[in-house]
DNA sequence: CGTTGTGAATGCCTTCACAGCA
DNA sequence: TGCTGTGAAGGCATTCACAACG
């Protein structure tokens, strides 16, 4: 596994070390929050503003920015196009990500039309269905590839991320295939839990787990609200 | 993310403790797992096994459980039915939850038609959209319905949550409007940071995010390998 | 005897207050 | 003076070992 030591004489973010998962995910906020200050024409931003813009408080903003490095200006604040581009470079996102989509349903179909995605560094480069009718069809400027020239087409797109887009049932063996072409970063949107090596880094979202977390919630809101209303029968 | 500060309200309900975050994701994934294995008729299952299948070890699964309650049997493991009954019961999904789709796009159908819905407590109840030519159109058995027309539906339809599958510039306003009409659980897919009163729990999916936090990973995997590679070039 | 359930210890993230600097 | 950057403290999650029990 990848020692921390080595990492010293590296790149743009000359903190080597790595970023808490937490922070890390609050920091692709920061840098959409800062693209849409970029295109409003915004130079400067307080760590309070940006804070109270992505909905965190500002401690905590910076401490996330502490883990890139020191970007900003003390009595100032940070210089939005520098910020935006300090943070870019942190995540990786200089460097070219080329996309595949596997599955050209719905939902991949909303993915690759997704308008964030060029936006941010990521060029969809490939889309992929099983079914003979939706090969062939054209979505935006890609045209959807048959799934059995999966590996051809990942070697000439020169593919190095891949989405996952199928129905459950053809998710293990959709991901065993992109691990075998050599993907070592996928995203999920399969509800089912997908085995692979280690050094493939998979993150999964699926809609049914963010709902129940949302019931269990409500639930909890809902059994308060009684048990208090109950209380207050009592006390009167 | 959501982080609420939680009532003091203790134990109203049978195990009235709040379950952490982290292990309320994790339980979404025991019961999926269990519900396949209700499916193919498996009747008993250990930690180790349903650890195994969920991708966690087994003392974090017992642990997550415990949370919950005792619903094992030492020496013999769980009863595959039961447990998945009650981690449901925990979550709260045997109450009715009825879903809204805000924006019938390819992401909105995409959910309207996912499966994993209805098996699992959800039911979709409403689609809107504001184009005028998709409103009308039939999605299985969902009829889209005009965006004007959402409080009235709503409430029609007593729904009690609602999913945001709109672009950006409208999240904002649809989410005023559906909290206006008493939703007080939003999931959001829209690449916006949400402005809403704290008594609304909101969940947010963004796929720009995934991607940036694997391209993060994926970086930091190319660094490392080209760190070992010269080390290796320079000790030979 | 085998497996569950859990207290205790560890490590990590978050929080906060203030030191450091323009 | 004002705002950033960070050390220290507190809280939370994970881990582990073993006690409890069918």
């Amino acid at each position: 596994m990848p020692d921390e030591q080595d990492v010293t004489a590296v790149g743009a973010s000359a903190h080597g070390r790595h970023i808490p998962p937490a922070s890390l995910a609050r920091l692709t906020v920061y840098l959409r929050v800062l693209g849409t200050m970029l295109t409003e024409g915004v130079e400067r931003v307080s760590s309070e503003e940006l804070a109270e813009a992505a909905g965190v408080n500002s401690p905590k903003l910076r401490k996330d920015l502490s883990y890139l490095g020191s970007y900003g200006t003390r009595g100032v604040g940070y210089d939005v196009p520098y910020l935006s581009g300090q943070i870019s470079a942190a995540l990786g996102l200089t460097l070219d990500w080329r996309v595949a989509i596997v599955g050209a349903g719905h939902l991949g179909r909303a993915l690759a039309g997704y308008p964030g995605f060029g936006t941010r560094g990521f060029e969809v480069v490939a889309l992929f269905d099983a079914d003979p009718m939706t090969v062939g069809q054209e979505i935006g400027w890609l045209r959807i590839s048959p799934v059995n020239s999966l590996e051809r087409v990942l070697e000439t797109t020169r593919a190095n991320m891949a989405v996952l887009a199928v129905p459950a049932e053809a998710a293990q063996q959709m991901c065993d295939r992109l691990v075998k072409a050599g993907i070592t970063s996928i995203l999920s949107f399969a509800p089912v839990v997908l085995q692979a090596p280690p050094e493939v880094q998979i993150r999964k979202v699926d809609m049914a787990t963010e709902l129940q977390i949302l019931a269990y919630h409500a639930q909890r809101a809902q059994v308060a609200a009684l048990a208090t209303d109950a209380q207050a029968r009592l006390m009167r």
